[in-house]
RNA sequence: GCGCCUGUAGCUCAACGGAUAGAGCAUCUGACUACGGAUCAGAAGGUUGGGGGUUCGAAUCCCUUCAGGCGCGCCA
């Protein structure tokens, strides 16, 4: 029995209680599903619900006399062993051994859609993510937004969802000069601009770009400055979509943001601000009224020189994004961008959208440690720490992990030599361990004659560390929802971890081949479904993480 | 001055208003002649920064205060 259908028969038994005059209750106010959740204390049972909490007051009793007639009706399930009522009058529920097992065949069975949900369906989301500036490698912000990103796609797609992953690539404006300027210098052999950039790769990209052609530096200097922006561009894109690739992170759209200057866009998204009364100009510039939407200020649309203000491309881009059908459209940002939120928001309510269509995710710094040292050099980049230099220091899975394992709400600290590891100090490889021991079992059993198409027999999985393996594997679904619904993709990899160690505890108990002077049973062979459905989640939740669940390593 | 985020075990971090606040690491003690010991069992470790409040119940919500990070441009 899984947790969803447990919360059915809980409504039921509710409305039956109802009709039998056993609570005075309006049977409107009982849920379709009862929440049910897996108590922390085992001595509390396999599932637990705060219903009678929740609904004792509607009807005029005690939480507990309320739990005891829940407890009644609900215990004349078969599924149901035993029922008490604990606490200030929760219902903690423990399942028959049958009926608990037999979710490890369900498992098998629906392979790589369990954990898959419905809660996001019919919805099309645009999540926009890394979108850094294309003036140099990406750093390791981008790293993170990259991973976490990915992962809230992953887990939104999960639940139903249909998501455009979007990369807005900054190709227009003034830090786009500075970078072909810097190119130019460098090309000449000259200093780096006071406002330019500097680093290694600065060099390597005008190396290469007089190399496929060698008669730049002979143009007169405006076509010059231009052929170096126009090349440079082009090289950083090409490397940004390769490292984010070899990352396992591929967008669907790689938005170029002069394409909505090129296409009339932005101008046309003036045009019709004004027209709607939204704008007013002031000081020669032009004024969006934004404060009026709940933004801190007004904003410069307009800039006195007749130049479109940074802003404008936004709000074109995201009438874009509604236009290609987008219903909801996140932005997944630094903490140094969290101004963007009221201006986004407040751009979608002047165009006469729904504000609320606007999610902006703000997530905190990272960085390295090495050593107990923080890492602050980049060989390539200068200043800055790369993607590329933490995925040459700890691999790509590890990386991944490490990366969306915490709440973007903090700030994360990555100690390179834990995460380069290959012990259990490690969480990446103590999850990926347990998966490929699944693999590793699944592979003796075959050759030791234990097919799980030959029995199934839950009700011998009566071990108290299959009790908890199988109430694990249980809440996987609500683990994928609750990750979808929060955007909170950390929460998979700590249920992962969970899991890992209630399989190893499993299997430090239980064996699924038998001794070489033991026949072949149901058990074995039931236990062999319990370890592939293991198995089985453990792939699923990884690989909604981006990560590789590997057969053996 | 205003705004956003954070403050939980020695360290790195969990806990979508629930019961006795949990993991891993580090420390200490144990378990390998059989499915992978990259594992498992156990011990110790806490006034959830401080102070008020809301309620059946608060690390979580509200107010206040302290500390740290990041912002507050006719830059992009």
């Amino acid at each position: 029995m899984t947790p969803a259908e447990l919360s059915r028969a809980l409504s039921r038994a509710l409305h039956q209680a109802v009709a039998d005059s056993a609570l005075p209750l309006d049977p409107a106010a009982i849920p379709d599903q009862v929440q049910v959740e897996r108590p922390r204390q085992r001595e509390h049972g396999d599932w637990s619900t705060n219903v009678a909490l929740q609904l004792a007051k509607k009807a005029a009793m005690a939480p507990r006399e309320f739990g005891a007639i829940l407890a009644k009706y609900i215990s004349r399930d078969d599924a149901v062993a035993s029922v008490e009522v604990a606490g200030p009058g929760f219902v903690n529920l423990t399942l028959a051994k049958a009926a608990a097992g037999a979710l490890a065949k369900q498992i098998v069975q629906a392979a790589g859609d369990y954990g898959q949900g419905s809660q996001l369906q019919g919805e099309t989301v645009n999540l926009e993510f890394v979108s850094a500036n294309p003036t140099g490698p990406l750093h390791l912000a981008g790293a993170r937004w990259a991973a976490v990103g990915d992962s809230i796609a992953r887990t939104m797609a999960a639940e139903g969802a249909q998501v455009v992953r979007e990369y807005y690539f900054n190709d227009h404006g003034a830090q786009i000069d500075r970078f072909a300027r810097s190119l130019e210098a460098a090309a000449h052999g000259e200093a780096t601009p006071e406002d330019g950039y500097g680093g290694q790769y600065i060099q390597d990209i005008a190396q290469a770009i007089m190399a496929s052609r060698p008669g730049i530096k002979d143009l007169p200097s405006t076509e010059q400055l231009e052929a170096f922006r126009a090349a440079g561009v082009e090289a950083m894109f090409i490397e940004i979509k390769r490292t984010l690739h070899d990352f396992g992170v591929d967008f669907d759209v790689y938005f170029h943001e002069q394409s909505l200057h090129a296409s009339g866009a932005v101008a046309d998204v003036i045009g019709q601000l004004r027209e709607s009364g939204q704008l007013y100009e002031n000081d020669g510039a032009w004024w969006l009224r934004s404060a009026d939407y709940g933004d801190d200020k007004d904003r410069v649309v307009i800039k006195s020189d007749g130049q479109a203000a940074y802003i404008a491309g936004d709000i074109a881009y995201f009438r874009d994004k509604r236009e290609r059908g987008a219903d909801r459209a996140i932005y997944l940002l630094g903490a140094d961008h969290h101004g963007y939120i009221g201006r986004l928001k407040a751009a979608a309510a002047a165009l006469g959208d729904d504000p609320e269509r606007v999610e902006v995710l703000i997530g905190q710094l990272v960085f390295l440690v090495k050593d107990g040292q923080p890492v602050k050099m980049s060989k390539r980049a200068g200043t800055v720490v790369t993607l590329e230099d933490l995925t040459e220091a700890v691999g790509v899975d590890a990386a991944r992990y490490a990366l969306v394992r915490s709440s973007i709400d903090s700030s994360l600290e990555i100690d390179l030599d834990l995460w380069a590891s290959q012990s259990n100090d490690n969480p990446v490889y103590y999850v990926q361990y347990a998966h490929a021991r699944t693999r590793s079992v699944d592979r003796n059993a075959a050759q030791a004659g234990v097919a799980r198409a030959d029995g199934f027999a839950p009700e011998t999985l009566d071990h108290e560390s299959e009790a908890v393996l199988l109430g694990r594997l249980a809440e996987f679904p609500e683990v994928v929802a609750s990750a979808a619904r929060l955007r909170e993709p950390h929460r998979v990899a700590r249920y992962l971890e969970g899991l890992a160690s209630a399989y190893h505890k499993w299997y430090d108990q239980r064996r699924v081949i038998p001794y070489a002077d033991e026949p072949v049973t149901d058990v074995h062979r039931t236990r062999l479904w319990l370890n592939d459905a293991t198995g089985q989640v453990l792939a699923n939740g990884l690989g909604l993480l981006g990560v590789s669940a590997p057969e053996r390593m």
